[in-house]
DNA sequence: ATTCGTGTTATAATCTCTATATAACAAATA
DNA sequence: TATTTGTTATATAGAGATTATAACACGAAT
């Protein structure tokens, strides 16, 4: 799995690394049960310091995406809270459908967006 | 129309202001040509700086949703580029849709919140 | 047992972003 | 003329982001 970093991106660098990895596992480009790099070798890997690594497999461990163990470091273990994850979704669609009606984008054209992101995840 | 903030939220008092005035205009309660409070005059109602409350009518601005008049104020004016909401719409919704991937949310229970937030849409 | 690779924690320096506080300016309005 | 617009300029304080070292505890491999 490739990781692009845009160092010029207002976007901090480990929310990138972060919706990087979670769109890895929705295009099944990751399964669970596999290992993320270490902390240290993907900070290598990409040229930046460890601690923003660290903090973005933090980030991943509270949203119940990865298991970080001793022994095989971070391992993408999915922890379903269905209902949380729901309404958490529908706090950032809210937003995100709010300024596109501004715009006068209709319901059908957010189905549209929808269906083609769906479609990547084979 | 109510703002609301939230001073524990870890999101910016600017962003959490832009949001609500940018759903406020989604659903209906602004329309446009109606002009919004001046800085000064919403700073001091929701109890902020009035550079808080510049900063996100500079970015509503940047993001083509007021039109910023020495005489009127700031006044909802919609500045139409539909294509670059709908690339800006998607690159959002990937990220979205991808977490709730994570968590198996279907393309179906996408579809009802999608219906859910637009019924809101009077 | 020693070595190595995990995640984890601590501390500190630097930089950017956020938010506040004053203050002033130009343009339009009353 | 006096007031109200947005706008700009500084300055300050705090929080967050990133980097840099360093050390610790645990597990695995030699």
């Amino acid at each position: 799995m490739i990781i692009k970093i845009d160092f010029n991106s207002s976007e901090a660098i480990y929310m990138q690394l972060r919706n990087q990895i979670i769109m890895g596992v929705a295009t099944s480009e990751i399964h669970e049960g596999d290992s993320l790099p270490s902390v240290r070798q993907l900070a290598e890997e990409i040229g930046i310091n460890m601690h923003t690594v660290n903090k973005a497999y933090a980030v991943l461990r509270e949203e119940g995406i990865i298991h970080l163990d001793r022994r095989r470091g971070a391992v993408i273990a999915i922890d379903m809270n269905k209902l949380q994850a729901l309404e958490d979704m529908k706090c950032q669609l809210a937003v995100v459908l709010a300024k596109g009606r501004c715009k006068n984008i209709t319901k059908q054209e957010v189905y549209a967006l929808v269906d083609e992101i769906f479609e990547e995840y084979c």
